[in-house]
DNA sequence: TTTGATTTTTTAAACGTATAAAATACAATA
DNA sequence: TATTGTATTTTATACGTTTAAAAAATCAAA
């Protein structure tokens, strides 16, 4: 005896009208398509008395919109990410959006399958911070007219919409605070991976230190998440081998905890001799002893940018030229950056 | 000029064919319905040539099954948790499911309108970490026959699908080892919730103390993601006012994260004169220093189970008794729990 | 060259919703 | 009374699939 879930047809037999009423009731649309009083109220009564759920696939299929956005992020888990998820997630449910959250991993195979996943089950906008080598999908949404926004880093060459900050001067801004701190020496720790932001950070540090008339030091560790006790290997022969370092500018705040806990481990004092300064803020910063400077994002910002680019693109799906939004960031000074 | 994207239709049309013959062979049932060789193969060959994708809206409103599968935790940041999650996501694409992740930060609101938003969209079904108050979404769920298995925690007086592990012993058996490690004044850090689990573990804790006839000392945060601050603050005090306790044990991982940073702020020594254990485990664990003992849950058997249980009842809707699963964690000593 | 058997392909309906267009009811007007 | 207008409700179709059942095509035997 298996219990069918109600659809309109049923309801409208029950009550004896046809589902074309009640379909207009459901929506709310019963007094402007002048459904007279009470039967809209009976109904609506009845719409409660059985707990009706419409069923979504069927509208979605009738609508051709899901009204759900998908937000994906290299990891969720990231502070940085999540605190722009939420921002997103709340502006969607204003207009009636769900937002489903997943990672890449930066692994480009596992996004080309969430986009084909969610494509093919017709969401209707994409917000993503793509990976090296996803162009491909990302030109095959945009021929479909899929609604997509590029965050955190942009492609090269392709007319898309995005929201990114400028990493150059924020790497350089970094750097110089460092430099203005009274550190001589220092190094620049990052990801080696062929990522435009990565590229622009670096070139920023390396901008800021041939100001001054210093050399770089760069140190460039693979992207793994699988292997993260091999990348703080990497981190503590670095430093180690490397004794005149004063100061370490990370190139995104994993890297910076990981550098963290490699410097306490390599000797529990270090960590009050070096400066440091992270891309990327993290809750974790302000709670670590010292507090650890950083450069922010504007989280607020580019929540809000990226949503009112993404609701004019859902509005008119006609669109025009791309929107390329820049933001700054801030210098977020704390404790490890100042000389001791 | 939108493009269209194109349907079984107009592959038909283009060919001269049915969308019956379309689709037969889209689902590779060509041979099974005896469809020839030539046109399986031209068929075949345009929808390869179109890069034909099938609309799972339409799909899933016909087959009434979406193949998707929701996997609705309390955070799935949570290393417990993302790896539970990751064992998951591959058993069910092996299985052809696709698996949606979300975190219920134990908010009931939240976690039911998590529910809605995917029972009312036909996820095929539910594995849920559920947050107190939820029971009636859950029998809204298993009333209407949609696969549900529980995890981490039970709900009392629902005859739901579970598995969790046995929270009694685990905690007993984690506060004997603190005992036999020679600590003689073991507090108990948990959280204020009234779930059975956290019951469960207090009361491992206090059987163990009873049987040797130490005294309990227990502290409850208040669980409230947004205050994490406010939480340290109360352990702070809890430790620094209890100058006697010599170890602790956590009841989670997180509690043991921001527990070890308020014990390494009110004393960077005071780490080597406790005792530390925490339930469950957490990739954190194996990197501090010193190395954190933890009550592992069995990941890997957990998934197995979960999706043991999902996949039988995805299989046949008709189900007789709920599967019942408890589970033995093992523990994990490091050296936060060594006598020192 | 008809019959039957077999192979191959198509017709038609269904899933549950939304909505344009048509139909009905009812009151007011001429 | 017939006509027009307005208010209310329904009919019919579409969205893109899947699939049972019917139909057509092919071939072998009689």
């Amino acid at each position: 005896m298996k219990k069918k879930r109600p659809s309109l047809k049923d309801i409208a037999d029950a009550l004896n009208i046809s589902t074309t009423t009640v379909s207009f009731v459901l929506n709310g649309k019963g007094e402007e398509k002048k459904i007279s009083k009470e039967l809209i109220a009976k109904v609506e009564a009845h719409l409660k008395e059985i707990n009706y759920k419409p069923n979504l696939v069927a509208r979605s299929l009738r609508t051709g919109s899901t009204r759900v956005l998908v937000f994906m992020v290299e990891d969720i888990s990231n502070s940085h990410f999540s605190k722009v998820g939420r921002i997103i997630e709340d502006i969607s449910y204003k207009n009636d959006y769900r937002v489903l959250f997943c990672s890449t991993e930066n692994d480009v195979k596992r996004t080309q399958d969430l986009i084909h996943l969610f494509h093919e089950r017709q969401v209707d906008g994409f917000i993503i911070v793509p990976p090296p080598g996803i162009e491909k999908e990302i030109s095959y949404l945009l021929e479909n007219e899929v609604p997509v926004v590029l965050f955190d880093r942009k492609i090269p060459d392709l007319e898309a919409d995005y929201v990114i900050i400028n990493n150059f001067e924020g790497a350089k801004q970094s750097t110089q605070h460092l430099i203005d701190s009274g550190y001589k020496n220092i190094a620049f720790i990052t990801i080696d991976l062929d990522q435009i932001q990565m590229h622009d950070r670096e070139a920023g540090y390396i901008a800021a230190l041939e100001e001054s008339g210093f050399s770089p030091n760069i140190l460039k560790i693979p992207y793994d998440t699988s292997n993260i006790p091999s990348s703080r290997e990497k981190i503590k022969k670095f430093i180690e081998k490397n004794k005149d370092i004063d100061a370490i500018f990370f190139a995104t705040n994993y890297l910076s905890q990981s550098g963290l806990k490699c410097i306490h481990q390599i000797d529990a004092k270090l960590i009050n001799k070096l400066g440091i300064i992270s891309f990327d803020d993290s809750n974790f910063f302000e709670m670590y002893s010292p507090t650890v400077s950083a450069f922010a994002q504007p989280v607020d910002e580019m929540a809000n940018q990226l949503m009112k680019i993404m609701l004019s693109k859902l509005k008119n799906k006609e669109q025009g030229v791309p929107s390329k939004v820049v933001l700054d960031g801030t210098l977020v000074t704390r404790e490890s950056s100042l000389k001791k």
